[in-house]
This record gives structure tokens, C-alpha cells and sequence, in this order.
DNA sequence: GAGTTTGAAACT
DNA sequence: CAGTTTCAAACTC
């Protein structure tokens, strides 16, 4: 039972230099059920990789690939991967993953001397679960780091025995604009190399899952240790996605929380509580910011809020938190949290496509056009009919009387929107999402 | 620091 | 899937 659990889950630890813009990095997994298409679901990982360091991929996803583009001036803060063979690798193999952020470097027991005799030759992406050694793919091309292969020796295939080696091997390629590291891509890279002993079964007793990264147990202020906040949770055993700690794939440390057990004494336990919470929601460990590179970085949530009191200005709401503004996504209420200059501008262009009103300053769009206004102008449009056939008017006289009664309505709803705009810019209450759509008023038009 | 508010997560 | 409960962080005093 526990194998079955195991090979359905399997992780991308990605351990990127601080100095490295995270934000510009995205992962992307790939489905390997049948009949499935390349590219599968891709996401961002986004904090995930600084602060998580090892991300949970759905049990779904066999597949992924990270990328990193190459256009960043700090990327040559990546340190190359060092080579290594399995055997040493198997010898630093541990349950507890603990990488380690300072300002020299960092270090993964499974891939690097954990004396920190390698800290300078210590791979920025590290695999395991599912992904196994690779030989000079990759050729990275930094000043401070050319001829080194990226090779992540030591990185392992955990119980995968659903799936055939060779889909399990991480691959790490070059492209033009970005350097990819990718498991998909393993056919041909099993033919270079000897996976004789590297597919054996790992030797550690607990699947690393989603160990945390930057457990400094030093005084060394770490790169993770300025991230993270301590928990003081109290009834979740910190096994819960309560807890900021295991929500954000974290051990606890240096925290107050009470019957802890996100911790490697409780490590079986750890892990059936994480796939318990994969189990419900494969995405449970994924970041909820998304970020995406469009020449713009724009970061959103990716459930959205439900935030119902605060307005979504307080740092209840997970959105502001993440000082980010409330999109579609989101079911709040009385969202205060959003663009007003976007608002406005979204309202300029529908306004300029779909309407002739350019002239007034009434900035309201499309969007006032809300069930409850459509089927009030509906209704309004129904009576003028009855009163129309009631009159015996010909069916000229009733088009045109219907048509200004249309128009009539048409302007009570530009009216409308005009006075609720300017309502709003008084008192402050905002009541339009940032996506334009008006609330909290819909009765507005009865 | 205790008590309250809040909204996500968990549960039913 | 909606309503309710639990939980811990955020906030207030």
C-alpha cells in the first residue's frame, strides 16, 4: 500500500541561488496518462522554488520540465551540478532533505557532500521521485560557470514501478531562451548513460515529499529563514494546511507550535497527512500566486478570495497579501482591492467599441449590464408592447415606440451607472471589481 | 497579551 | 456543491 502511495506522487525539488529572480521561472508538468498531449497543465511555481524548494507534483504528472529563461543578468548565480554517481549518491541519501541556504551557496544531501566540501558545485535544480542521473546534457553558459555539465547526479526514481525508467529520467536541455529541465524528453538520454544501478529503488525509507528547504540549524542567517514565519498552531499537529508551515512545504523550526509533528520524528505521519491533502487537491502544495512573464510580470491568484468583510484590504485576504489586486477569480465582496486606473481603462476601450458615447465623462462600461438591468429593460420593453397592442397602433408605429422606449431605457442605464460611478468616487465604497463588473447594487435599475 | 475578527480549510 | 465548523493568522484594544 504505501509503495501504491508512493509511485503516484512524485516531486521537483528545484533549489535556485536567492539572488536568482525566482518569479521567472515556471514549471511545467506533464500528464502521462493515456492519451494525453505534451505540453500537459504548466503553472508556475513561483515562491514555490525559493521557499519550498521541492514541489509537490501532482501524482497525475510523471512529467515535468522547469525552465528558466536565460535573459537575466543574475542568472549566472546558478551554480552548475556538480557530477556524481549513484553510489555516492545513494550514500548521501537521507530522509530528511535538508537544503541549506547561505550566502556561499546551498546543499542537498541527496546530490551534494553534506560536509559542504561541494557548496560552490551544488546543483540549482535537483530531482528526485522519479527522475533519474543525467550525463553531460547541458553545457551552462555563465562566466562563472562555463564547461560545467549540469549533471544531476544523485537524483532518484522512488518506487515508480507504474512507470518505465526511461519516462522517469529528468533531462536538462538548452534552447535559445531559456534553459529546460525537463523529464520528458528520456528516451534518448537513457542511451547515454548506465542506469544499471541508478534505477534500483532508492534507500530512503521515506519518500523526501515536500521537505523543506533552508533548515538552517546554524546561527547562518539562511535565504529560507528571512521567508519564513514561524507557526503557532495549536490543534492541527502543524498536518494540516492550516499551517502556514505545511501548507508552504516547510518543516517546522524555531516555531511555537503545540503537539508539532511537521517535523522528521513524525515523518510518516507527515507524509500521510500530505497525501491526504494531494489527494484532495492535487494543487494543495502549488503556489497560489501564478505569475507569467508577458513582457509585464502580472501575478494573480489562482482560486481568487472569498473575502466578505475586509474589503479585501486587509491582510486577511490572501490576494492583498500577496499585494496583488483581486481578479475574476475571486467571489469577494465589496473588493476594495483592485485597479481603479485598470477599471477605468477596460471601461474606456468596451465603452469606445461597443458605444458612441465618447463625449461624456461617464467612464461606466458594459459590465452595468447586469442580469438584473437586462431583465428590468426587458420587462420595461414587455409593458410598452402591451400598451402598444392595447392602442391598435400599426406595426410601424409600434416598432418605433418600442425602439424609443428601448432608447429610453438605454439611457436611464448610462445615467445609472454614471451616478453610481460618481457615488463611488465619493464615499470611497468600491464597488466594482477590478474586472469592471459592478456589485452590490442590483436593484439599482427596478 | 487577551480577546475578537476574518477567511481558508476541513468537514458534513 | 452548499452550508457549517474548525482553525490559525490578523487585527484590536
Amino acid at each position: 500500500m504505501r509503495e501504491h502511495e508512493f509511485q503516484r506522487h512524485y516531486y521537483a525539488c528545484a533549489s535556485v541561488h536567492p539572488l536568482v529572480n525566482i518569479s521567472h521561472i515556471r514549471v511545467s508538468t506533464f500528464s502521462m496518462e493515456e492519451g494525453s498531449d505534451f505540453p500537459g497543465l504548466e503553472y508556475s511555481c513561483g515562491e514555490d522554488l525559493r521557499r519550498i524548494s521541492m514541489v509537490p507534483l501532482a501524482y497525475t504528472y510523471t512529467n515535468f520540465s522547469i525552465h528558466i529563461p536565460n535573459n537575466y543578468s543574475n542568472i549566472s548565480h546558478l551554480t552548475p551540478l556538480h557530477h556524481q554517481d549513484s553510489s555516492e549518491a545513494e550514500q548521501t541519501c537521507s530522509s530528511v532533505w535538508d537544503h541549506e541556504f547561505n550566502t556561499h551557496g546551498f546543499s542537498c544531501p541527496l546530490c551534494c557532500d553534506p560536509s559542504g566540501s561541494h557548496l560552490s558545485h551544488c546543483p540549482p535544480v535537483c530531482c528526485s521521485d522519479g527522475l533519474l542521473p543525467l550525463t553531460d546534457l547541458y553545457q551552462f553558459q555563465s562566466p562563472m560557470t562555463a564547461s560545467h555539465a549540469w549533471t544531476p547526479g544523485g537524483a532518484f526514481q522512488y518506487h515508480t514501478s507504474s512507470a518505465e525508467p526511461c519516462d522517469s529520467v529528468g533531462s536538462i536541455t538548452s534552447a535559445e531562451d531559456e534553459q529546460i529541465f525537463s523529464t520528458h524528453e528520456s528516451s534518448r538520454h537513457c542511451n547515454q548513460m548506465d542506469l544499471g544501478q541508478s534505477v534500483q529503488p532508492t534507500c530512503c525509507p521515506i519518500p523526501p515529499d515536500i521537505e523543506t528547504v533552508g533548515q538552517n540549524k546554524d546561527s547562518t542567517r539562511s535565504f529560507s529563514e528571512n521567508s519564513k514565519k514561524p507557526c503557532h498552531c495549536t490543534k492541527s499537529q502543524c498536518l494540516k494546511l492550516y499551517c502556514d508551515c505545511f501548507a508552504n512545504g516547510e518543516i517546522c523550526s524555531e516555531c511555537s507550535c503545540i503537539n508539532c509533528c511537521n517535523n522528521m520524528e513524525h515523518a510518516t505521519e507527515r507524509h500521510r497527512a500530505i497525501m491526504i491533502c494531494l489527494d484532495r487537491n492535487p494543487d494543495a502544495f502549488h503556489s497560489k500566486i501564478n505569475s507569467s512573464i508577458e513582457g509585464v510580470m502580472k501575478r494573480s491568484h489562482t482560486r481568487g478570495c472569498n473575502c466578505k468583510s475586509s474589503g479585501c484590504l486587509k491582510n486577511y485576504c490572501e490576494c492583498y497579501k500577496a499585494q496583488i489586486m483581486c481578479s475574476s477569480m475571486c467571489k469577494c465582496v465589496s473588493c476594495n482591492n483592485y485597479s481603479r486606473s485598470e477599471v477605468e481603462k477596460q471601461s474606456t476601450v468596451e465603452m469606445s467599441t461597443h458605444t458612441h458615447h465618447n463625449t461624456t465623462q461617464c467612464t461606466a462600461n458594459l459590465s452595468c449590464l447586469t442580469d438584473t438591468v437586462v431583465k428590468a429593460t426587458c420587462g420595461c420593453l414587455l409593458a410598452q408592447a402591451e400598451e402598444v397592442e392595447k392602442e391598435g397602433l400599426s406595426r410601424v408605429q409600434a416598432e418605433r415606440v418600442t425602439l424609443e422606449e428601448f432608447g429610453y431605457c438605454l439611457t436611464q442605464i448610462l445615467v445609472k451607472c454614471c451616478d453610481f460611478l460618481e457615488t463611488k468616487e465619493l464615499f470611497g465604497a468600491a464597488v466594482v471589481s477590478h474586472s469592471g463588473i459592478l456589485l452590490n447594487r442590483e436593484s439599482w435599475c427596478s
